[in-house]
This record gives structure tokens, sequence and C-alpha cells, in this order.
DNA sequence: CTGAAAGCGCTTACAG
DNA sequence: CTGAAAGCGCTTACAG
């Protein structure tokens, strides 16, 4: 297999290569003849650039990346909200999926992208040093940084957990469980705002009444029939600290024979699609998922135009109410 | 910002050029503390190569592609389950979304990746034939093309439909309705199927029983209100294209105080995550997606070391009972 | 075991 | 308005 190079189109046109350049990418001058003639000639060779050629002397790719460890669930959600927003300002997308810091990075600075959006655990300290001595501008959407070149879009999981427990707190329920999630930067912080909540109503949480869920359905239905299990006295609300755990906690419950929420009252968080589509309807906090993944590229398409240096957006929950909670009598 | 090259690390190491790519590489043979020394002052300095410029010259990029237009519900889960095949073979995972075939096509010769998975309909056959001459190890998921370099990843969707047909038949119901999916292979060949079987059976479908539900879940809601209040004969039973529209389809049912399965049984197609949650729990048909993304990286693996020549995988699906279908009286 | 040199396919000042 | 030439950062025969 032979490829169609530059040179080809040259030689087919009657040219140099520096014309069909010109003419292909629109700069400099010429006469529009030419610039018609060369580019039918490109078309009718199927004539397809290396990108490889392109990129080593060009300064910009025209491609901004999203870094993730998954596209799962959650993440899928935000990452899909990206493309749209990342079009709509010009640029490719493209989407690695990586299971370290270390190759993330490598990529990162390997000259593929000219901006990136990073939402990855996996990304350290010693990674965010190297990232800013190479001032590409960067998004992230998992950790705080404000540098000139890197912006981040955070949601307020500290204060989302507090209103989870005020809004239990405010129908009436004293006795409360939260399923926290993993450890990462929203699940160490949701959980914080809950128990701090709590504490300062002098109602701390009791050990007990704390369930691993890591943000995982089937822990959560794990750690809840457990739970049931010990025969303690049943809370009078839980909080699970995203939606999927409270379908978990909510099916255990179920099939213990209790009823949600005559029962026991349960509130979910992120009002992901399914919440208003399960029995009960999930009454939860909107973490405005799609939402947060457009801010972050649009802030991405900022730095990219040099208009602006790093900012902390800051995204606030909000309570939807449903059929999963009910007042305490 | 100034760019650590191959060059800064020679002068540092004082060797050239091409002992440093050789000592990073792991190419070619040279004394053991040469390439340690050199690996460790390129580590210490923070060096990435540019990838321009290695794939300019070489032959791999180490990459595959996968290209689609969408990474939302279906083709998320699909997507997500190639990309352990995809490391378990050595290769780096590279997501590229695009609205055209035109755009797709660009990318994929470019030299950017050393194969590829497509599953995206705006990929059309003038784009196939080019395809075809590059000689690109190519896995396609919605169409079928077999040729020394291409190979196919199909779930048997034909089958598929006269396996609803047939399954609710099995259990009595003889007035079926059909809510069908998109003008895509898959919705095509679906709906085929199902008719098919019907007309075999001597009950073709009626043209009030066909609705276009366009495998979303609220089309597929608002077509089965809109049916509902045409006051015509229930359906036995209900085979819709995919699951969501299935939920669709039910929550219409309920909300008009239908019972399923008591009044009406409703099967879907697909088998998501949601299905075996949802109340009443579904009974669908398994088109084992996670399976299908697997396969395709998998199959694009062997292409890729030219062990083979194009196949292709024809997936079947299989019934899943649980509750949302019953035996007619 | 190491390095000088050619060259991958482009872009971009610069000269004409 | 067009083209010759330098050069982007690497890899890879090849020579020593």
């Amino acid at each position: 297999m032979k490829r169609i190079t530059i040179k080809d189109v040259a030689r087919e046109a009657g040219v140099s290569i520096t014309t069909v350049s010109h003419a292909l990418s629109g700069q400099g001058v010429m006469k529009q003849e030419t610039r018609d003639r060369v580019v039918e000639i490109a078309k009718k060779m199927q004539y397809m650039p290396d990108w490889n050629g392109r990129n080593l002397k060009a300064s910009e790719t025209g491609t901004l990346g999203v870094f993730t460890a998954s596209i799962k669930g959650y993440y899928g959600i935000l990452v899909d909200a990206m493309y749209e927003e990342c079009h709509a300002n010009g640029y490719e997308m493209e989407i690695f999926i990586t299971d370290s810091g270390d190759s993330l990075l490598q990529i990162l600075l390997s000259r593929r992208v000219d901006g990136a959006v990073i939402l990855h655990s996996g990304f350290q300290e010693r990674h965010e040093k190297v990232l800013q001595d190479s001032e590409l501008p960067t998004v992230f959407l998992d950790r705080e940084i404000q540098t000139k070149y890197v912006s981040s879009v955070l949601f307020d999981s500290y204060q989302t957990g507090r209103m989870a427990a005020e809004y239990l707190f405010s129908l009436g329920h004293r006795r409360l469980m939260t399923i926290r999630g993993e450890n990462t930067y929203d699940g160490i912080e949701r959980h914080r705002g809950f128990e701090d909540y709590l504490k300062e109503q002098g109602y701390p949480l009791e050990a007990d009444y704390l369930l691993n869920g890591y943000f995982d359905r089937w822990k959560a239905y794990g750690e809840m029939k457990q739970f049931l299990e010990r025969k303690l006295p049943l809370p009078d609300a839980i909080f699970a600290a995203n939606d999927d755990s409270a379908f978990g906690c909510i099916k255990a419950l179920v099939e213990a024979g209790y009823n949600v929420p005559a029962d026991v009252s349960v509130l979910g968080c992120d009002d992901i699609e399914l919440s208003q589509w399960y029995v009960p309807a999930l009454t939860t906090i909107c973490t405005h998922m799609t939402d947060q993944g457009a801010t972050a590229m649009k802030e991405l398409a900022g730095l990219m135009r040099g208009n602006c240096s790093g900012k902390l957006h800051m995204i606030k929950g909000r309570i939807i109410e449903r059929a999963s909670c009910r007042r305490a009598e």
C-alpha cells in the first residue's frame, strides 16, 4: 500500500508542494484559479494529509483532549456533555482512556492536543508540576487548581453533603444513616459536609450508621443487606452519596420487606436519568452533570483564546423532591 | 515555554541522539550501563517524546482508534467494553467522536492509528472504498464487510426479531404490537424478523400496532400515549425494539392505569443493567453488548497481527425471562 | 557498542 | 503569485 503525499498532489497538479500546502490550508495569497484546481485534484486523488507531518511543524493541532480512566456511567455523561461545546468552539475532540497518571502525562505532553480536560484520580501532584511547566491550557474536573493556564470546574460537594443533612433534618428525621462514596474529592467532601452538619445539630453520626457504598449500586446493596441482618434499629432516613447507591440501598430494603419512604426515607445524589423513572421516584440532589462537562469545555476554550487566566467554577447542588423521602410524623 | 527534545537529552548525557533513541525504545544493542544512564537522565529531565516526530518516521503508532458519533447509552457501553481488550493486546486506545463520515475518514487515514473499530452510520460506501485501498485493519460494528483487512461483528438482529415474535407467540399472545427502532441496520433487521414471523404464522402486524420509538425512551412513551388515546383494543403483548423504549412504553401504560404484565406483556431487547432493577423487572433479549465490544477489539487485534483475514462474527440474542411478560390465559 | 546522516511529510519564512 | 529550501523531532539503516 502506498500513501498519497503532498508531493504526489504537487506533481499531478504541476505545482510546488508549497502551493499545494497553501491551497489546502487556505493560507497565503494565490490565484483563485490555482487554488481551486489544486483543491479539486487533491480531492480527486483522495489526499489525506499525514497528521504527524503536519503537526511536527505546525504549532497547533486543532484538537482538545479529554483524559479519563473510564467512560462508564457518571464519567460517560460528563464526557458526552463536552463534545458539543468542543465542536462549537471549532476544535476536534479526542478521548483518551488511560489507567495511570504517568501515561496520561505522557500523552498530554506529546504534542497531540492543544488543551486538555482531566478527570483522573491517578493524576498526582508530581504530574501537576510537570503540567504547569508545559503551559498547556488545562481544566480539571476533580480538584482545585488555578494558575495562568489551569482552571477547575468543581461540584460543591461539601455544601451538598450539608444540604443533604439539612434537608432530611427539615423533614423531621433525626436518626440518620449515610452510604458514603469513594475516597475521591467528591466522596470525601460530600461525606464531610454531611457529618459536619449532624455534629453541629447535636446528632453526630453513629459508627454503625456509616456504610461504604463506593458509589456503586451493588456494593451499596450488599452493605445495606448486611446492616439489616444485624437487626439494629432502622434509621429514619438515609443519605446515599449517589443515586446508584440509593437504588442498591432501596433494593435491599424492599427485599427485606420495608417500604420506602413509609418506613425509611432515602435521599440520593446526582439526579441521573433513571432517578425519575425509578419506583419510588428518587428524591435526590441534582449535580448538574451535563452542565459540569459543558462548563469545563467552555472554560478550556476560553483558556485557549488566552482571554482569561485560570478560574474556579463552583457548581452548586439543588434538591429535587420526588417520592422517596417523606416528612416524619 | 521550551519543550525538551531528544537533542537536549543527548547533550545532557553526552551521547548522540541515536543512542538516546535506542536507549529509550529498547531497540538495538548497547552497553547496559549506557542505557540505564540515558534512561535515568531522560526521566530526570522529564523528557516526553514528540508524538508527531516519532510517528512521522515510525511505521506504527501503537494506538487503536474507536470511531463513533456518540458515547451515550448503548454506544458508551460498547466502547467501554473495548478498552480492556485493547490494553490486553498492548495498544493504547483513542476514541474519536465525529459527526460526519468525511471527518471520520480524514482522521482514519491520517496515520494517527494503526487500526480502527467503526460504529458510525455516517460512514458511507464511498468512504468504505477509500478505506479498502488504505489497507488499514478495521472492524465494523454496524454493517457487514469482509475483506483481507476488514471484519465485522454484528448482532443477529433479524433472528432476534423472529425470536421476539416466537417467544410472545409461545406464551399464547396473538394480537401483537411493536415499537420499532431507528432506520439503522439493527432497527431495520429487528423489525423485519419480527414482521416476517408474524406473517408466516398468519397473524400479520396491523398498521395501527406499529409504533415508532426510535430506540428512545421518551419517544416510545409519547407514541404509546398517543396510541392509548385512540382507544383501540389493547394488544396482548408488545415487543419494544430496545429496553429503553420498553420502559417508555410501560410508563405510558402504567400512567393510563394498566398493569404490566396483567393487562399486557412487554418484551424488551438489549438487557441493559437497569432492566433487572426496573419494576416490573423487564423480560428482554440479551444482546451481549459488552461481548460485542470485546469481540470487536479482539478481532481487530487479530487483524493487526495479520494472522487471519477478515471474518464475520455473528452474535446471537438470548431471551431473559423476568416479570414483564406472562402467559395468556 | 556508538554515532553521522538521511529522511519521514509537512509548514513557513523568504526570495524571486 | 509561486517555489526552493530550511527545518520541525524523531527513527533507522549503515558505517566505523
